[in-house]
RNA sequence: GCCGGGGUGGCCGAACGGUUCAGGCGGCUGCCUGCAGAGCAGCUAUAUGUGGGUUCAACUCCCACCCCCGGCUCCA
């Protein structure tokens, strides 16, 4: 809209603080978002985070900033145990569906980004796949090896963070500390060949007694890329060896983005991005617990089945700041649908009632600039929404053109669709409209007790009819 | 065990020392309506895990305790 003056302010982990945002080239903004593994569906969980950094892009692109933004798809398996005898994601998926990795690989990044779509997530700027940099992994191992922080044994390649300077400061944790946080809480079998726990693999060999459908020649043998490696080589192919933003879930602080810096400051001398933000979990009600045990997972799918939008579920998601925990229960999902409802509703009669200027009033910049601090205030969405219903039901100073505008505006960040029921393609079924038509004669008739009982079966179809001084309306209501 | 984050009205959640707890949902009343819905006007709820402390002032800072959640090389 325009250029605001308004400083972006976000927390990031690598400090513990709140730091004003101020972008390595002017205007520009180059992040980094570590994506799915590709091996099942992602959960509305993992989709909390996916919204939380499309809400980050649309902040700063709302700030007029040119976004450049980079996902990448894990799509090589990688072990469920640093031992040998650990099973890999991606194979055990084939298996499961008696299909080939790459085959289960394509399917499930599909789903993916149809889950995208349907929550709103823009697409990144450039998507890119593990399998197609096996040799810039390489490369760059070769880099790490030359500068002699790794060392072979018996199942790979590993990084030796002892070579290295605060190795583990994105945890707030030396490298003694986390050493024996490990040691205390490894639930999961390690290489004892392996000079420090927090050492991570580079490149592992693939198993003597089995052949791998993911497999690569490499220096050091047949294998395949540890995890970590593949978002600091294909970060920097496409970002440049130092970016802006680099984010990801909270789980991902200890290990991976730590393993990440690691491998950038051993290749380069310093983190590869210089904000480092981390949305929190989504986490299950005790009405969920169950469910979860079960070993189901709650998909955007999931959700659709249960006759909600996928964009309540964005919504509820705005509700709760990006950092706290966030609790989903179906009550609270419906809640948000009612909300989102709602909100459509005030946009469409506004859209209906269009008279006043088009001219800025002192208020509607005031509108506009508190809308902006709050976004920009560490995305502070759920302020944003409190502003957003205070304008739509307590703001008598604006006209409806205005208040559209201004709302037209905050669904830029919000991409909740508020203006769906302005011009909607929506159309009944034959069987409905001739019922709304049959209901209409019976109200003329004052014959209450047909056209109540034909609104109930329109309702038990799913369609709301309402009788306003300017005639019968009807919506489709989910749920 | 260690690390991290929390405990706010019926529910979800803001609040980062200071006008009445933002806002939403739910519920209630009135207007409107044949009724309902929507909308509008208004209301709701002794809130801040417990016990201390600092301060003119604490949800917010400090101490202790209780409880919960997440992580600890699969993880958003």
């Amino acid at each position: 809209m325009r250029n605001p003056k308004g400083d972006i302010y976000l927390f990031n982990t690598l400090t513990r603080k709140r730091e004003k945002f101020v972008p390595i080239e002017k205007g520009k903004v180059r992040m980094y978002c570590c994506g799915p593994t590709v091996y099942w569906y992602a959960h509305i969980g993992n989709f909390r985070t996916y919204i939380f950094e499309d809400v980050l892009r649309r902040v700063l692109e709302f700030n007029g900033f040119e976004v450049k933004h980079v996902m990448n798809i894990t799509d090589v398996g990688h072990l469920t145990s640093d031992a040998d005898t650990g099973e890999d994601k991606m194979e055990v998926g084939a298996q499961r569906e008696r299909k080939t990795v790459w085959e289960i690989a394509d399917f499930y990044a599909e789903k993916f980004f149809e889950d995208s779509e349907r929550l709103n997530i823009l697409r990144p700027t450039i998507v890119c796949r593990a399998t197609d940099h096996i040799a810039d992994m390489i490369e760059f191992i070769r880099k790490l090896e030359e500068k002699g922080y790794t060392y072979i044994i018996d199942d790979g390649v590993y990084f030796d963070t002892l070579k290295l300077k605060n190795y583990g400061k994105l945890t707030g944790m030396n490298f003694e500390r986390l050493n024996e946080t490990l040691k205390a809480g490894a639930r999961v079998e390690y290489n004892p060949n392996k000079r420090n726990l927090t050492d991570f693999c580079l490149w592992r060999f693939s198993p003597k007694d089995r052949k791998r459908q993911m497999e690569w020649d490499s220096p050091w043998g047949v294998g395949f890329p540890g995890w970590h490696i593949e978002c600091t080589v294909m970060g920097m192919k496409y970002l440049g060896e130092h970016f802006d933003i680099h984010c990801g879930g909270i789980d991902h602080i200890p290990i991976h983005h730590t393993n990440e810096i690691a491998q950038a400051e051993a290749a380069t001398g310093r983190p590869p991005a210089n904000y480092w933000l981390h949305g929190a979990f989504l986490v299950f009600g005790k009405s969920m617990k169950m469910a979860k045990s079960a070993g189901e997972i709650i998909t955007v799918q999931t959700i659709m089945d249960e006759g909600f939008d996928p964009l309540a579920f964005r919504y509820l998601c705005l509700t709760a700041h990006y950092r706290s925990e966030l609790v989903f229960t179906w009550e609270s999902l419906q809640s948000a649908q009612n909300a989102l409802s709602t909100l459509r509703e005030h946009v469409r009669s506004l859209a209906e009632n269009l008279e006043g200027s088009v001219s800025r009033s002192p208020k509607f910049e005031e509108y506009y600039e508190k809308f902006l601090e709050a976004v920009n205030d560490d995305l502070n969405m759920p302020k944003a929404l409190a502003l957003t219903w205070v304008l739509v039901r307590e703001e008598k100073m604006l006209t409806n053109r205005e208040k559209y505008d201004l709302l037209m505006e905050f669904d830029k960040v919000f991409a909740l669709d508020l203006a769906r029921n302005v011009q909607r393609e929506e159309k009944l079924p034959p069987e409905a409209e001739e019922l709304i038509r049959k209901r209409e004669d019976a109200r003329k008739a004052k014959d209450w007790t047909a056209a109540d009982k034909i609104r109930e079966q329109l309702r038990a179809m799913g369609i709301i009819v309402e009788d306003t001084p300017q005639g019968v309306r009807w919506r489709i209501e989910k749920r």
